[in-house]
RNA sequence: GCCCCCAUCGUCUAGCGGCCCAGGACGUGGCCCUCUCAAGGCCAAAACAGGGGUUCGAGUCCCCUUGGGGGCACCA
């Protein structure tokens, strides 16, 4: 149970791009084991590629967090007591480590230009060698090197990877993964530009930031024994790691790349969580999704991030790849729009219908929510269900009022024998109109289906709504039979 | 090419040597309910990749094969 400590977890993305389902559930298996463990979750970013970085990228990363309800303890917005946490403001930090290895004899400074590694990795290829690094600074004589240095060359600083032996690293999820030294390489953890690679940055700020379980997906497996020497240079003790797969693209047939990602979107689903919540996806069905591509619980699998909370076990996490299902999404989307209590769906939806242009009365909104709330896969499936309930007047098209294997006149009559009845009454209420209308329907000798229909769509302007004597209690009376007239003298002009 | 990882229904998964002629969920098909569309209920089809071991006993442990994924940058 050494996992119940608390555990200090750090969701490290790099601002290079949008924020997609991979990085989501990364944080979101942080943020489970840190709130499990009563520990700390904390967002650090990696910006040290200058040339990568994109604008924005980081404000859309800490909005994605924040619409997933993934709240950090320490992050570069709310700073914390192991700052900054932006690595390009701790270049100092990496430069005296990087420095500290050369002393300690675990690392040199290269000359090597960009140009000779290139005609070197070249050559290799050529030869159908492993493209990797000669060596050729790594004995240069340290005096020498420092010279050069003050001379204003380019340098960066590579790790000494033993030659010889095997690095094992621990999995929790896989076990022991030897790896033979002579496959690995002399890796550059200090780049000419003075800022790291990944490999020190991450690694110093762990270590620095008192980090206990590093969760990273498993394209980071291969420089893990990497890792795994530079923190042994350092003499430092290791993180837990924890390598959960990729995500596939729905095929099943490699990551998700951008054509698989356009695709997606013109089926109305995303792999970037910027736009999930335009096409109506809430973030506790985006979640919940997530959670379970990679995670497997027995059964009773709707669950909330408190839910996700009490149930986590990172031990259970599963180390095979998973394929993106978007039909699972739809699933997990609907489960928990119907969770929603009725003012919370309502406060959620209202939006949708601002954006439409139309004017929302928040009492009637209140009294729609029940009658669409298991209707909706998506909280945008408002506007098919229930815009009409805000527009004056409807359009319904004249073919869709004649009934089901009846003429526009018959149909013309039974609108007028429903006028009748409804007209009569002193309420329109599902208690008061159901009955006499179900009467009616008997009288007539025809289906429900058939007389409904007409209403339906004279009321609605639709042949899909929520219930009709629902709506038709909601919609008032007065307008009923105004509609109901107008329908009437359509069916008569056809 | 080299290195690493993975392997249960179409998909996500439960299973941590006997409780499994393998359980749940999505999706699919059928039935019920029904004023449309949903939701809900019931039922069905659907998997331990193959081959060797170990063991009284293997989906569960080991090895090989096959298949899939990932990595081989002064990117993360």
């Amino acid at each position: 149970m050494t996992d119940l400590m608390p555990a200090r977890v750090r969701f490290a993305p790099s601002p290079t791009g949008r924020m997609h389902l991979g990085s989501a559930r990364t944080a979101l298996y942080d943020y489970l084991l840190a709130r499990r463990t009563g520990g700390t979750f904390i967002l650090r970013i990696e910006d040290t590629d200058r040339k990568r970085y994109v604008e924005g990228a980081e404000e859309e990363l800490i909005e994605g967090l924040r619409w997933l309800g993934l709240n950090y303890d320490e992050g570069p917005d709310i700073g914390g007591p192991y700052g900054p946490y932006r690595q390009s403001e701790r270049r100092e930090i990496y430069y005296h480590h990087a420095w500290e290895l050369v002393e300690r004899g675990a690392a040199y400074p290269c000359f090597c230009t960009p140009d000779r590694l290139a005609k070197l990795r070249e050559e290799q290829m050529r030869r159908k060698e492993n493209p990797h690094y000669d060596g050729l600074c790594r004995h240069l004589d340290l005096g020498e090197a420092r010279r050069r240095i003050a001379n204003g060359e380019k340098y960066v600083i590579r790790f000494k990877m033993p030659k010889e032996g095997v690095t094992t690293a621990v999995d929790l999820l896989r076990g022991e993964i030897h790896t033979a030294n002579n496959v690995l390489d002399d890796a550059v953890l200090l780049k000419s530009d003075g800022l790291p690679t990944y490999h020190l940055g991450a690694m110093v700020d762990d270590h620095l930031m008192k980090i206990t379980h590093v969760i990273r997906t498993m394209e980071w497996l291969p420089s893990l024994p990497l890792h795994v020497n530079i923190i042994r240079a350092f003499g430092w003790d290791e993180p837990v790691w924890v390598h959960p797969s990729v995500f596939l693209k729905p095929s099943g047939k490699g990551k998700m790349s951008k054509r698989d990602a356009a695709d997606a979107m013109k089926d109305g689903y995303s792999i970037y969580l910027g736009d999930m919540r335009a096409l109506g996806f809430i973030p506790e069905g985006v979640l919940n999704w997530i959670a379970l591509m990679g995670w497997g619980v027995p059964e009773d699998d709707i669950m909330t991030l408190d839910e996700m909370i009490q149930r986590f076990d990172i031990r259970n996490l599963t180390p095979s790849p998973a394929a993106i299902n978007f039909a699972r999404l739809d699933h997990f989307n609907a489960a928990h729009i119907r969770r929603l209590p009725t003012e919370e769906l309502a406060a959620r939806i209202k939006p949708y219908f601002l954006n439409a242009g139309l004017q929302v009365d928040d009492e009637r909104l209140l009294r729609i929510v029940p009658l669409i709330r298991e209707r909706l896969v998506t909280l945008d499936d408002c506007l098919p269900f229930a815009a009409w309930f805000f527009k004056e007047n409807v359009e319904p098209k004249p073919e869709e009022l004649v009934a089901k294997n009846l003429t526009p006149a018959q149909s013309a009559e039974i609108a007028r024998k429903a006028f009748e009845v409804l007209s009569g009454l002193p309420v329109l209420t599902v208690e008061s109109a159901e009955p006499p209308m179900r009467a009616l329907v008997e009288r007539l000798g025809l289906s429900p289906g058939q007389v409904f229909g007409i209403l339906r769509v004279a009321v609605t302007g639709q042949t899909v709504s929520p219930p009709l004597f629902e709506s038709m209690e909601i919609v008032g009376k007065e307008k009923v039979l105004q509609r109901l007239q107008r329908a009437i003298e359509m069916l008569e002009r056809m």
